[in-house]
DNA sequence: CGAGGACGTTTACCCATGTAATCGATGCAG
DNA sequence: CTGCATCGATTACATGGGTAAACGTCCTCG
């Protein structure tokens, strides 16, 4: 199933901590985006119905867990943007976004390295 | 204003070809969207409300025209997946891209291009 | 033991969106 | 002139998502 933007943000809280309590996703995510705790608990719910992440109970509680993996999602996610936009074409891509937003100089020496891995 | 995933079918259409009637557009975009005309008609006013296009009066029909601009709405949008999913950085996206799929020659050879270009 | 709090669960509500039918005006074929 | 076909405009309706309060249950402190 498909997880929202709102939801997408509790899941990479999880992604980068797990598992976490209700309390702790919230602490992270509720203030920075102008959610109340109510709000974060919905989205857990929500998750939990699309099987997007687990409860595992823990005493008097639970402790989530993702079970959609990072990598899936992204890939996903990015690979639609790149098919409706860029017709499935990398190269366009970067050009555009280099374009768009000038990129630092790490970001040039980091991607000449990959290309340059590619290009074996 | 969002353009939502249905409109930006519509608006495709437009990009590629302008200005075009509300028929010429629905006979590009109906079929392969398993849509029916009074869909695409839908979407063509709440483009209208949205200021996405304008219209123009041909005789007793409009022809239709984009006023966003293409480069505007792909840049927000590949900058929105970019900074979700890849806290802004390019090298990132590429990197997981070229991963999840294969890249041609071609376009390995045009990525080299774009880098050189911008390394100077 | 009783009250308050901590948690998860349910319910709520509104707006956007996807999808489409229907309506109203108008021009054209007879 | 009149009825039919066309168009755009209006209305419809279900679903999903953003946002949140209310509820029910159990735990715990006094």
């Amino acid at each position: 199933m498909k997880i929202s933007n709102a939801e997408s943000v509790v899941m990479e809280a999880l992604w980068r901590a797990a598992p976490r309590t209700a309390e702790e996703i919230a602490a992270e995510v509720a203030g920075p985006n102008g959610w109340t705790e109510a709000t974060v608990k919905t989205l857990i719910n929500r998750l939990l119905k699309k099987k997007a992440i687990a409860a595992e109970p823990e005493g008097r509680r639970y402790r989530y867990r993702p079970l959609a993996e990072r990598a899936a999602y992204v890939r996903a996610e990015s690979q639609g943007l790149l098919d409706r936009l860029f017709d499935g074409r990398l190269a366009p891509m970067v050009s555009h976004l280099s374009q768009a937003r000038a990129l630092s100089p790490e970001d040039v020496a980091e991607l000449k390295r990959l290309i340059a891995e590619m290009d074996e």
